[in-house]
DNA sequence: GTTATTGCAAATGATTTGCACAAGG
DNA sequence: CCTTGTGCAAATCATTTGCAATAAC
């Protein structure tokens, strides 16, 4: 898992941020960036210390939520709006760092995409309006027109058998 | 206030809605629809709730909470993301069902705009995907460029006035 | 050594909920 | 009447925080 090639990358930006911020660098935070980054999967604070128990890590809730926050402040862990009550984290912005989100209303599952148009668009109206443009998020709710046309959409079938195997805590 | 138009439309389709779920009219739910209508601002709970008291209406805690949640299953008030940790309600999407958000970085300000253009070639873009759209929410963080330019920025010393209220409870 | 970091348990704070009473229709 | 709505206070539950012990550097 260290010898992932994203998660060295990772590791060494986040260590040039700790040692610009006179922080210290730690083996709980470097586990829990390895099993962020591991994934390109989108996680709650929830699921991913669940992660961390089934890795054997020593880190705790309390360092794992401390250290959500440093990556954030980092800007190497971007939060999202996929709408539910837990905050969502993507690991994906180091790779794509202007992303956008797709989200199936019948499965759930979500899409990123990248389009040059829309970034291109949303400039020019900020502009228009005055601003300086910093961050722009897309967040798009659709149907799955697989499962409209066929009837079958295995990603629904998929989150279906998926949420039954939620069982909190 | 009762004989503000909006309000009065809102009122006719909330209640059509309540109706057709064999739910009952209130003095509390009318007197909550009431503040949130007057105005076009976004809120949270909270804020509403001042509003609430100020206005001598009878309505408890409870209550707004469970008629916030009526007016968003019924589609008459949107929650959206301006990335606080409380929910913030928009009540505009009744007049302008399609509309986004530009969050200035420096003062908060939230400007409310409609483009066509990126309506369109969202939607192309959720097609191509295999998607039918649904809804689609763009948010957008930019900074003043008043501010930038000539150093001073109304909106900008209104917010830090503001900010000085802030006090809890 | 000095100061940041950790784990624990307790605190926080927005939102939700159970329940007994009130009140729409 | 019968069922839904309300207010209250208690419960939830994700996240944060104080603190004493621990470990970077």
């Amino acid at each position: 898992m260290a010898e992932n090639p994203i998660i060295v990358e990772i590791l060494e930006k986040l260590n040039h941020f700790i040692k610009r911020k006179g922080l210290r660098r730690t083996p709980q935070r470097d586990e829990i960036v390895a099993l962020i980054f591991s994934k390109d999967e989108h996680f709650t604070a929830d699921e991913l210390y669940d992660r961390v128990r089934k890795n054997n890590s020593s880190a705790s809730r309390a360092t794992l939520y401390r250290t959500l926050g440093l990556l954030e402040e980092a800007g190497l862990l971007h939060e999202i709006d996929l709408g539910g009550d837990q905050k969502t984290y993507d690991p994906n912005f180091v790779d794509s760092p202007s992303h956008n989100h797709l989200i199936c209303i019948d499965c759930g599952k979500v899409v990123e995409f990248e389009d040059d148009n829309i970034e291109i668009l949303n400039d020019c109206i900020t502009r228009r309006m005055g601003f300086r443009p910093a961050k722009q998020s897309i967040r798009i709710e659709a149907c799955c027109e697989t499962l409209r046309s066929k009837g079958v959409c295995q990603d629904l079938i998929q989150a279906r058998l998926a949420s039954k195997k939620i069982h909190k805590k």
